[in-house]
DNA sequence: ATCTATTTATAATT
DNA sequence: TAATTATAAATAGAT
């Protein structure tokens, strides 16, 4: 990028190869940690080196959490624990893992407490209730993270709503003093366009707008 | 870079968050794809954005790949190999759900074979692939729920930030307007008070700022 | 998305 | 190996 363009391809000096590596290794790097810290992402990088040295950057975590993430994403079967939840909104989103961190550990137990025993000797009733069971837990960790989500959806598109609303008025509000002020004329006191309004409605939009 | 410094800390307006991820992301792996060319590396690059979209970049070869030879590396355990089909893209909305139903179906397929055929003759490691399959069902459906709802939890969010600006722009060009309009006409100063649109938007706001 | 003024990264050089 | 510097490349803000 400097006194001279560069080819894409490998470089042949192994000098400036090297040399070429550490400095833009190290630029990569910088950049990974910027978007990471600017866009909120979580990042992942290795770097192995053509003689096989490792470097690498995870922001977010280890680079066994970006690993394990990336597999529950394409679908790879990597098994147990239940995952880092992106993080969000602390307050409900903490509430909500608890509950689902124990409802998983219900789940658990249940089925430790129903084949743990390994005695073999589970009936169809015993098999029918956990049936039963599971549908019910599935029912609830899934019912339970739905009404908080979508209280939460609905409380947003509300807001959206009113603000969209709120959004309108000042709108109409701007085109009436447009058109109030360019036809105006000194005499016209009687005017129905009270900018007076204000008072009403900034202190309250004021809030609004924080 | 350009046009002003930035400072290095998380965006805070979201559209200026996601323009810039854009565009650094895809800076980011221009740089990656270069250092790999040039100086004959292996590079596996993984971002998550903000909103758990994955981008992903492996030179030489696949992620998998990549993961496994730094695991061996790292020594870490080995998380087992890629039964995978890689999505390169995060699964939408619309494909999420469909995937969710087909879960269910299997679920409840699943059980249903297990216990419909009323033979009672089931096997301990039948339960126990019965109990994996439970365990990832619930996983899946669990993080694919979550995914959903989280991003339209965001893009609300979104929204909402986009009309509050608006909001606070349009709130403004009135004080400007009743200025200009005041500074022009200080005779029409006895104007009515025009009531009518409060009553529509008075309430609304209400909520908002309840 | 496209453009442009600047900042940042870096290839060549010392 | 570590600076310096001239220049290419990236990109923030604007359109």
């Amino acid at each position: 990028m400097a006194r001279g363009r560069i080819q894409l391809k490998r470089i042949e000096n192994p000098v400036h190869r090297q040399v070429t590596f550490c400095k833009r290794r190290a630029g990569l790097l910088k950049k990974a940690k910027e978007l990471s810290v600017l866009c909120d992402a979580e990042i992942g990088l290795v770097i192995f080196s053509a003689h096989g040295k490792l470097y690498e950057l995870a922001t977010k975590g280890t680079m066994q959490g970006v690993i394990e993430r990336y597999m529950k994403f394409t679908g790879a079967a990597q098994p147990e624990e239940p995952p880092t939840e992106p993080h969000h909104h602390p307050l409900d989103a903490k509430e909500e893992a608890d509950v689902l961190k124990q409802e998983i550990d219900t789940l658990q137990k249940g089925i430790s407490y129903l084949f743990g025993g390994g005695t073999g000797t589970m009936t169809i009733d015993d098999l029918q209730i956990l049936e039963k069971n599971l549908e019910t837990w599935i029912y609830q960790i899934r019912s339970m993270k739905m009404n908080l989500m979508l209280q939460e959806i609905q409380d947003l598109r509300d807001k959206e709503g009113t603000l969209k609303a709120a959004n309108k008025f000042l709108h109409d509000k701007i085109l009436e003093n447009t058109t109030a002020f360019t036809n105006f004329a000194p005499f016209a006191t009687d005017s129905t366009y009270p900018l007076t309004i204000q008072d009403g409605i900034f202190p309250a939009l004021g809030n609004v707008l924080g």
